[in-house]
DNA sequence: ATTACTTTTCCTGTTT
DNA sequence: AAAACAGGAAAAGTAA
């Protein structure tokens, strides 16, 4: 199952041992004339992003977006899982189905590194320019498709409007959520779990085993144990999104953190 | 090949 | 004695 290292493209080996590779984008303000012209040899065959690799993909990602001062945060990272010449045949669109807004930030400054090997050529993001994109980062809806770039370089576009999806955590299973949707779906809870005290968040195991087994089964680990299960849930202590409850084997209660639990925020 | 954060694994000791 | 509870440590995952 391992994919890890598979050579769908290959990298010349003179490029994976080259040190100086990773701040290539940033020589260029101390290139004297010979080594610019130099380095544009070099740049048209090892470092034209075309060749990069998903690492250094991943580099420029971070270097552009704090470049323009964009948090990280912003964009979902894992719709950038390419490889450089996956990038490259990115359109306009697709970045911005990737980044939202900033898709058109990543656009521009891959358009420039493409031609012209650094930045600045066609600066058309001004100061100006970066604070309204900034300001559209509030309101930027992301929902994609993590394959769509992949499978379709350039699409007609399925969804011209986007989507209006504004959460920027869809995803949510942790542990704490996980045993409190066992105790929110009573029908779909074969006794594993009961409430001890519904409207203080106190609840007990029933079968600790077995619901260590179910959620080795969401985590996709079959040696998944109450034991183990339990030094997780111990964790949340500190966190407050659990609150000890002693004396009381197998009792657990909610603590301030967890939310959604309760009848009226449901 | 990064960082922050969460979970898993293992372990030693204590409590019920 | 058996099952839980307690946490420390560190490895392993995971998302951004």
């Amino acid at each position: 199952m391992v994919l890890q290292a598979s050579g769908v493209m290959s990298i010349p080996a003179n490029m994976s041992v080259d040190n100086q590779l990773p701040v290539s984008w940033t020589t260029h303000y101390n290139c004297t004339d010979v080594t610019s012209s130099y380095m544009s040899r070099l740049w048209s065959q090892d470092l034209h992003p075309q060749n990069w690799t998903k690492y250094q993909v991943w580099e420029w990602l971070q270097q552009t977006l704090d470049m323009h001062q964009i948090d990280a945060t912003s964009i979902p990272f894992q719709n950038f899982d390419l490889d450089g010449r996956q990038l490259c045949i990115m359109s306009f669109q697709d970045f911005t189905r990737a980044a939202g807004s900033v898709g058109s930030i990543l656009f521009q400054s891959l358009t420039d590194l493409k031609w012209n090997g650094q930045y600045g050529q066609t600066d058309m993001f001004t100061p100006g320019d970066i604070k309204t994109e900034i300001e559209k980062l509030f309101d930027i809806k992301s929902s994609f498709q993590p394959n769509a770039i992949l499978s379709s370089p350039a699409p007609s576009s399925p969804d011209p409007k986007r989507s209006q999806v504004k959460r920027h955590n869809p995803r949510g299973t942790h542990l704490w959520e996980f045993i409190r949707d066992i105790l929110l779906n009573p029908e779909r809870n074969p006794g594993l779990i009961k409430w001890e005290d519904r409207s203080e968040g106190v609840f007990r195991f029933l079968k600790s085993e077995a619901v260590a087994q179910l959620w080795g089964k969401k985590k996709n680990n079959s040696s998944m144990t109450y034991e183990k299960l339990s030094r997780a849930m111990r964790y949340y202590y500190k966190r407050e999104i659990l609150e000890r409850v002693d004396g009381r084997r197998l009792v657990y209660k909610f603590g301030r953190n967890a939310r959604g639990w309760r009848e009226s925020e449901k």
